[in-house]
DNA sequence: CCAAAAGTGTTAAGGCTACACCCATGC
DNA sequence: GCATGGGTGTAGCCTTAACACTTTTGG
């Protein structure tokens, strides 16, 4: 990087800030945080979390910050990586705010403790009017251009089941293969053939046996949990 | 993204810069464009090119402007992508600066034209005592973080040989198979099996033949051209 | 005719898809 | 005993990797 003494053209600051597209299942559903705006613009729309960054702070410290600060209880995502900048210039009518783009994966349970499952008032905390879990499939219509970066999120979420077993992350310690299953089946918004998943899956050696069945109606489940050398990362 | 009208901590503007990791291929090898820098920290080290984003300026056009203030030459892209935001607190002693790296792919010829192929004494120009073509898999020490750009950069561009077919922006317009091998080699630093290669290529459908052949020592080679349809884009 | 580089096919192994039935349990 | 969901195997296809010789030209 070289920095001029003397920028051609003076360099008014660029604003930066963090975006985070919060996944988390739900009743088999993939769901995604969104805040309901109670500022303009856009007013009333709903919004990915999202939020300047202080100077003194990295931008993962930044991406857990505002997504602390929409909802009443302390989340603590299994995963959060920065995927993509945001920066075009016409992209917030408030002047160049250029966005550092995060995908966070929250653990089972996060929808129900922390704010409403649907588009329900939910606990009114900060700036917005609320927050809450939507289908991140088919959610409402989003401000400024956030329905372009849950795109992008939901692709690169979608690369990540590959690459890592990012599904692992969205299930509790022990859990059983249909329900993994249905992980990957709703966030890729299709169905899987079961033996065909199961073989995979086992085959690729990141599963354990716990040894106990889950049961239930039907015939009880083998529980199994992450191998130890199991990894949840790729470039 | 939520904009909260008064921030609990007092938002001191964060710089915001792009990097840019420039390929090109040269006599076989792939280069990538390296400044000496003229200036502390750092002083005499090379680093990418790289400067300040204007605020009306987008990313894509910051990233063009610093590669072509750093060579006397207006080069001119193939392909130009952003690839990863490098925001470390540490990473840039002067201050909290957060870059945009990119990558960007240069055609053949660029090398000889614009810019010295080895660490020689190149033009100098603006801020920098001059800039070079050098190796890009073993590249001299670099300033600040910018080993991991590169890293990341190269990575990158070994990702888009599979899914787009980015070889081809660093050819000239028609050229022959064993040229593209060579291109492909160059990228990923091995070795390749010739008739693997011509017939994965070939099945792609992304090369037509133009009829004409390259001669000079050995038998002449057909050449082709990038078929009409074939794309050079993914995620 | 020799050097140099281009061009050409086959085989084996592994991964992916499609597909239908039996099993264990609770009620 | 029946409803519910869990668990299992095989065959065809395609993709990938390994591997050596012949062809065409210039000098």
């Amino acid at each position: 990087m070289t920095l001029p003494s003397a920028p051609a053209v003076p360099a008014t600051p660029v604003g930066l800030a963090v975006d985070v597209a919060a996944f988390a299942m739900h009743g088999g559903e993939l769901r995604v945080l969104l805040v309901q705006r109670g500022e303009l613009p856009h007013a009333r729309d709903w919004a990915l979390p999202g939020g300047l960054v202080m100077s003194g702070e990295e931008l993962h410290e930044a991406a857990l910050r505002v997504l602390r600060s929409e909802t009443a209880v302390e989340l603590e995502p299994r995963h959060l990586e920065q995927f993509h900048t945001f920066g075009e210039v016409g992209r917030d009518p408030r002047g160049r705010i250029v966005s550092v783009a995060h995908l966070a994966v929250l653990p089972h349970g996060t929808v129900e403790i922390a704010g409403l499952d649907v588009s329900g008032e939910a606990s009114e905390v900060g700036h917005t009017l609320g927050a809450g879990w939507l289908s991140a499939h088919r959610p409402p219509a989003l401000a400024f251009d956030h329905q372009s970066i849950l795109d992008r999120a939901l692709a690169r979420l979608q690369l990540r089941l590959e690459y890592a077993n990012l599904a692992l992350e969205f299930l509790p310690e022990t859990f059983t293969l249909p329900e993994l299953q249905g992980v990957h089946e709703a966030i890729l918004d299709r169905k899987l053939d079961k033996r065909n998943f199961r073989k995979r899956l086992l085959s690729q050696g990141v599963l354990t046996p716990s040894g106990e069945r889950r049961t239930g109606v039907g015939r009880p489940a083998q529980l199994y949990r992450k191998a130890k050398n199991a990894r949840t990362a790729a470039l």
